[in-house]
DNA sequence: TGTAATTTTGCAACAACGTTGCAAATAAAT
DNA sequence: ATTTATTTGCAACGTTGTTGCAAAATTACA
């Protein structure tokens, strides 16, 4: 993964070819996705990273991720919102959200299982698919 | 699907079983439900009905509901939340909601496709499965 | 490097959503 | 028909998400 200098230049070519501008917010939020190894909602980053972030500019990093297709949401079945780090094929213009992700029932994390396919689906006639996504309820390794 | 007198005598019957009381309320949402093709939101049983129920009144009966098998979550990438009423075989103990859910972008209605069968997905080793639940994002047949 | 232009942030205020306790109303049991 | 148990609606509250605007930080450029 890298030592800390590493990540926080790997976050300035990121943001910089996103053309957003370097700041300390934005380069926190993408540490605490790098270093998490889940999925991570609105209220992880309110609470975590030492100093506390202002809930408005959260949101507004997050939607601004969003935009530029650094980070992509994940479906749940409750009011919470979930959101992961893109993999690198993923662009602003083209999405590679093909993946599953998983959720485990014990330790409450969702993680993107990237070398995992996601099945062809045989749709009934008339319906257009556009994109699959799968999530996987479970125990995860960790916790079992 | 049958007269509306003969789904009042389902829902009654259905109510009964699950040990529940026969209100209006439990009625008149659940009639929503039957008479909906499409999966609901919280905010769908407030506007419609005629009536309008109170909040707190919806989101008891629909936690209830629940509990008791009768209907299902649907997982979304927003924060809302949506349920669709479960097939016969799921009961209070046991669900079966490994069938397809499918998003229409253009009219936004959330369905079950429950004659699309769930493939088999290879997850990696030491991870347990207990429930895959699987969204479509695409073009409905009624909006091509 | 210093200054102007642009972007981002934080605050305040607000709107929407969801929860809890309790008394009144309704349904079930006898 | 009366009692018992359950459900409902109200009030009050906490959380979550949004918008406008002025202050602060970042970028662009001389």
């Amino acid at each position: 993964m890298g030592t800390t200098k590493q990540i926080t230049e790997k976050i300035g070519i990121l943001l910089r070819d996103s053309k957003l501008s370097v700041t300390e917010t934005r380069v926190k939020i993408l540490e605490l996705f790098m270093k998490s190894d889940g999925a991570l909602e609105h209220s992880d980053f309110e609470k975590l990273a030492g100093k506390s972030f202002d809930r408005v500019t959260v949101y507004r990093t997050l939607q601004t991720f969003l935009e530029k297709g650094i980070i992509h949401k994940i479906p749940t079945t409750d009011t919470s919102v979930r959101y992961a780090v893109c993999k690198s094929e993923c662009t602003e213009h083209h999405h590679h959200d093909h993946h599953v992700h998983f959720k485990c029932e014990t330790c409450g994390n969702t993680t993107c299982l990237d070398e995992t396919d996601v099945p062809n689906i045989q749709l009934p006639k008339g319906y257009a698919m556009h994109n699959v996504e799968v999530v996987v309820n479970g125990v995860c390794k960790s916790c079992k």
